[in-house]
DNA sequence: GTAGGGTTAG
């Protein structure tokens, strides 16, 4: 208690001191005084005459008005009559004075502490009114000195004081110091008192004590279920909290829609699918008619657990839709892939007057970087500046990286510069960002500007740097970062950074010392690691390891049809053509498909579509008439087709057709016609670049003088003037 | 009492 009571006290005089106007008579009735507030409203003019025209008010009159009271320059005038005919003096009067001034919105907190020290003996009531007035308006602080004011002036607590002492605890020591009083004062078994206390424990982190409070509760109310279950879920604890809600069912505790709401919150965390249906049926069940948070959480859960469908039919029947909703809806979208959907529901907002924040933001962006659609992620970004959404970390980084993942490094550049606030993710998105397109020098000049900025790099971070090292060719910068990991930062290194340095050596030709490399793994390799192997294999032409690795990786998933489609196009491209057959026919016989590739290309704000051969474009026409155009001349520039990577067993001509008809040599066609000459062509592919379209894309970058961005599975090809930033290495 | 966002290569 000492200790409690040591706060630095402000002056709070309880005093007996003599009130600044003292009754001079007992009189029942009495005029307005020149006292009163300048400012009045037409109302309070009604009720009690002007200034300069007073009428008479009574005592009890003026206890009625007390009632009605709105605003503090009516309550000024009734204080003012209530001081003139002494009923200021009266407990219950002037306690209406302070209660007023220290809760109502049109209040005044200071006018309420002036009022209670005036006040000769204040009560119990009038500083709960105080407490309450300080803890609503938000000012903790205030309200603990006053209470502990108020015991050392032997005003002692009841049962309503509590509640609001415990929601403006500030630490868990307050808070337990408070929980003390709150014994001793024999409060600690009343119901509301309990349910506050579990919410102060809950608040600061303490879920052990608040179930203590909870578990020794005689008599717990809904209140008692639904906060303990929100504790949990709230702390991330969801299983916790699903095991209350459990017992709350067995004990047959009707829920509210507030401790539904906190169960959904459990489920959305915990993803589970099957409490959250069963909360459904409650609600069908206790008839609990439309309740806008509660259908937002059921969209949520649905949403996470995958059921973005299920979600959308809550969502289109809510007669009215709040932020919450839409952003809930888009970023289930995004979660699920759906990044048309998620833009499209966006033009529904916008239509319905709506206007977004910066989550709906980012969730948008994702789906841009996702598509690789830049226009739109431009238009976004003019969006967020005329909108006057600020731009903090989180956004940046989306901007950072959506530009950089478009294909726009200059622009994920100027963002990244005009941030005003930087942090691991918005650096790593950059360095990403430069890695992808081929400028590894670049990447690892931030890399080291971020380190000289104080900023630690995490696992993540590394990924990028090695990934730089590895597009750039940088073989020993690579392996001096892979170990300055451990040694200076302490990051043990995955799979991932282990991956990355087997392509950093395969890539430089040290197929062998990238083999030792996965031998001395702490961890097994997985396809990712051993896919990159073969990668470089092919290469360097390397077939015994090829071989080696392949095999290998036909054992971790033989399942996999990449696997067998690049060992196949390795033996044919050394001239093994029966081997390749016998790859091919191995295919053919397990029923391995290879997934179909797909490009896509954005013209004035749509994504279009290409797969290999596809005739479902409207302009399809125009786009083969093209395609034929672009190869006569491509070949006329000394293009000849590279028919090594043709899966099937087909003659040359046809071999020539197959892969003339690639998804991505559509999309270009189809972007030639479409845009003007010199604009940049932007296309994005769904799997990595074969061989002749990367020549091929060459070829046309010259022929056709444009800029040619393909973002492949894995990286970015920067085509111009015949040649391609990632210098023919993928 | 409902969301709360951004960075991972191959």
């Amino acid at each position: 208690m000492a200790a409690f009571l040591s706060f630095h006290c402000h002056s709070l005089p309880l005093s007996s001191e003599t009130p600044l106007v003292k009754s001079s008579s007992s009189t029942t009735t009495t005029t307005v005084s020149a006292a009163l507030s300048a400012t009045e409203s037409a109302a309070t003019t009604a009720k009690l005459g002007n200034i300069n025209n007073p009428i008479e008010i009574e005592t009890y009159t003026c206890l009625t008005l007390l009632e009605e009271c709105n605003t503090m320059s009516e309550l000024k005038q009734i204080h003012a009559q209530m001081l003139r005919n002494g009923l200021f003096f009266d407990e219950f009067a002037a306690a209406k004075i302070v209660s007023f001034s220290a809760l109502e919105d049109s209040g005044s907190l200071d006018y309420a502490l002036l009022v209670f020290t005036r006040i000769p003996n204040p009560t119990i009531f009038t500083c709960n009114s105080m407490i309450r007035g300080f803890t609503n308006k938000n000012l903790p602080k205030k309200a603990l000195h006053f209470y502990e004011h108020m015991i050392t002036h032997d005003l002692f607590p009841d049962r309503f004081t509590f509640p609001s002492l415990f929601k403006s605890c500030g630490s868990l020591d307050e808070g337990r110091m408070l929980h003390c009083h709150c014994t001793k004062f024999g409060f600690s078994c009343d119901c509301y008192v309990q349910n506050t206390l579990m919410k102060m424990y809950a608040s600061c982190g303490c879920l052990i004590s608040a179930r203590k409070v909870f578990d020794k509760m005689e008599n717990k109310n809904i209140v008692s279920w639904a906060t303990m279950i929100g504790a949990y879920a709230e702390w991330d604890q969801p299983i916790e909290a699903l095991k209350v809600f459990e017992r709350m069912e067995i004990e047959n505790v009707r829920p509210n829609e507030i401790s539904l709401v906190n169960v959904l919150t459990a489920c959305a965390r915990a993803r589970d699918l099957e409490v959250a249906k069963r909360v459904h049926g409650i609600i069908e069940d206790l008839g609990i008619g439309y309740h806008l948070v509660l259908m937002t959480a059921l969209m949520d859960v649905y949403c996470k657990c995958g059921c973005v469908s299920l979600a959308r039919e809550i969502f289109d029947e809510l007669p009215d839709k709040n932020l919450y909703c839409w952003n809930i809806m888009i970023k289930g979208y995004v979660e699920d892939s759906e990044y048309e959907a998620a833009l499209l529901l966006f033009r529904e907002m916008q239509l319905k007057g709506v206007k977004g924040d910066k989550v709906t933001m980012v969730s948008l962006l994702l789906s841009c970087t996702h598509l690789g659609a830049l226009e739109l992620g431009k238009w976004l970004h003019m969006h967020i500046e005329k909108m006057d959404i600020a731009v903090d970390v989180a956004l940046g980084t989306a901007l950072v990286d959506m530009y950089a993942k478009c294909g726009c490094i200059e622009s994920a550049l100027r963002v990244f510069q005009e941030m005003r606030e930087r942090d691991v993710m918005t650096w790593t998105a950059l360095i990403v960002g430069l890695a992808m397109t081929g400028q590894g020098e670049t990447a690892l000049d931030f890399f080291h500007e971020m380190q000289m900025s104080g900023l630690k790099p995490d696992a993540i971070t590394f990924v990028g740097v090695l990934a730089a090292c590895s597009h750039a060719g940088l073989v020993d910068e690579g392996i001096s970062h892979f170990n300055s990991m451990r040694n200076v930062y302490g990051i043990k290194p995955s799979i991932e950074h282990f991956g990355c340095m087997v392509d950093i050596l395969g890539r430089a030709g040290e197929i062998a010392k990238a083999e030792e490399l996965i031998k001395e793994m702490p961890m097994a390799p997985d396809i990712f690691v051993l896919g990159g192997l073969l990668g470089a294999c092919r290469i360097h032409g390397d077939l015994e390891a090829a071989e080696r690795t392949a095999k290998r990786l036909l054992e971790l998933d033989s399942e996999r049809g990449g696997t067998y489609v690049l060992l196949s196009n390795i033996y044919s491209s050394l001239g093994k053509w029966e081997e390749a057959k016998a790859i091919r026919d191995l295919m053919v016989k397990r029923k391995i498909k290879k997934p179909p590739g797909c490009s896509l290309i954005e013209i004035e704000g749509i994504v279009y579509e290409f797969t290999r051969g596809d005739l479902t474009n409207p302009h399809s026409s125009k786009i083969y008439e093209m395609l034929d155009d672009m190869i006569c001349r491509l070949k006329h520039a000394g293009y000849v087709p590279d028919k090594s990577e043709v899966l099937f067993d087909l003659d040359e001509e046809e071999k020539e057709n197959a892969i003339s008809l690639h998804s991505e040599k559509l999309a270009i066609a189809f972007g030639l016609i479409s845009t003007s000459p010199g604009t940049p062509i932007r296309v994005v592919k769904n799997l990595r670049v074969c061989g002749d379209c990367h020549t091929a894309t060459k070829f046309i970058s010259k022929v056709y003088n444009r800029e040619i961005i393909v973002r492949d599975r894995n990286r970015f090809h920067h085509f111009k003037d015949g040649y391609c930033s990632c210098k023919d290495f993928w």
